[in-house]
DNA sequence: AAGGTGCGCAACCGCCGGAGG
DNA sequence: GCCTCCGGCGGTTGCGCACCT
């Protein structure tokens, strides 16, 4: 099927808007409303694409749009609604009031993912193919230099996958996070999402719901995990055990103190695996009620 | 001063899903 | 159920500016 193109293409301005359409466009979205760019594009004597009306509407000239100085709370934000929900950048500048999806699309790309990579969890939804790469990522982590590489891009290259993040750099996260809700990494499973529902709540500012969502990885491979996921039937303990959210390979010798570490014995295995499946369904649970709270409940049935 | 390079950001493009006929 | 229109979204491009050599 053919589609027609939004607008004829032929004839109509391309590029940046000067100041005398701007305030064609205003006056005229102040007169008859929002909605129906066609109309809008072909009444206000605008050679300019419907998309283009729209686009410029909503992002520079719509009223209680807030331009530049992204504030420290306000990248907080960004980064933890990324961490939790990828590029999904309409619904990030769904909670930061003033701020346009664009804005916050172009202020990751250009400043944090270079400084925290391009780790998008559900970034993916979209794209059969990037989720195969996801996949692929999550059954066998990098296979080599060249995968780390192009995975650590920002995402703004056109790759999607997930980033491998430096360890001093997710050391960094760690204590940013640390730093502004004090020990929300004690935080267990069980009671990290109740947390997260209270908004408003004590003496926090408004970004408190969100502050104590840790990095750690089990709460990540619930983000990232379908349902089948949670449950990795077809999965060893040890191969989940041996790449983590960052795409990272451990060793075989983890650190003792993790309580998912991997042992010889498949016995041992068997019901750690078990231990983790039930505290992932908890999670996920969780997770949806984050989900419902933030209007994404759909994402997750 | 001139040319090269990198970066930030506005704008474009193509795809998708919902609504309505 | 099919088709078209419309709006929304995320990825990408390319222009303009600042900085460097």
């Amino acid at each position: 099927m053919v589609r027609r193109p939004c607008c004829d293409k032929q004839g109509t301005n391309k590029g940046a808007w000067s100041a005398e359409e701007d305030e064609v466009l205003i006056n005229y979205v102040k007169i008859h409303g929002e909605g129906k760019w066609r109309r809008v594009a072909q009444n206000a004597g605008l050679n300019r694409c419907a998309k283009s009306c729209r686009l410029r509407w909503l992002n520079y000239l719509r009223p209680g749009i807030k331009r530049g100085d992204i504030t420290e709370e306000e990248e907080d934000l960004i980064i933890r609604l990324h961490r939790l929900l990828g590029n999904r950048w309409a619904l990030i500048a769904g909670r930061l009031p003033g701020r346009t999806d664009n804005e916050i699309k172009n202020y990751w790309n250009t400043t944090l993912a270079k400084k925290y990579g391009s780790f998008s969890p559900r970034s993916c939804v979209r794209k059969p193919n990037s989720e195969q790469k996801m996949l692929h990522y999550q059954n066998h982590g990098p296979t080599n230099n060249s995968d780390r590489i192009n995975a650590n891009q920002p995402s703004g290259a056109g790759t999607c996958g997930i980033a491998i993040i430096p360890q001093e750099e997710k050391h960094c996260l760690e204590e940013k996070s640390i730093g502004l809700v004090g020990n929300s990494c004690s935080i267990d499973n069980q009671d990290l999402f109740s947390s997260l529902l209270v908004r408003d709540e004590g003496a926090e500012d408004h970004l408190s719901f969100l502050m104590s969502i840790d990095i750690n990885k089990d709460f990540m491979t619930g983000v990232t995990g379908s349902d089948s996921q949670l449950c990795p039937s077809n999965r060893t303990a040890h191969e989940d055990n041996n790449y983590d959210i960052f795409g990272e390979l451990h060793n075989n010798n983890l650190t003792s103190s993790s309580p998912f570490d991997v042992t010889s014995d498949d016995q041992v295995v068997k019901v750690e695996s078990k231990v983790m499946c039930d505290q992932q369904l908890s999670l996920h649970v969780e997770l949806k009620k984050l989900a419902s709270f933030l209007d994404l409940e759909d994402e997750w049935n």
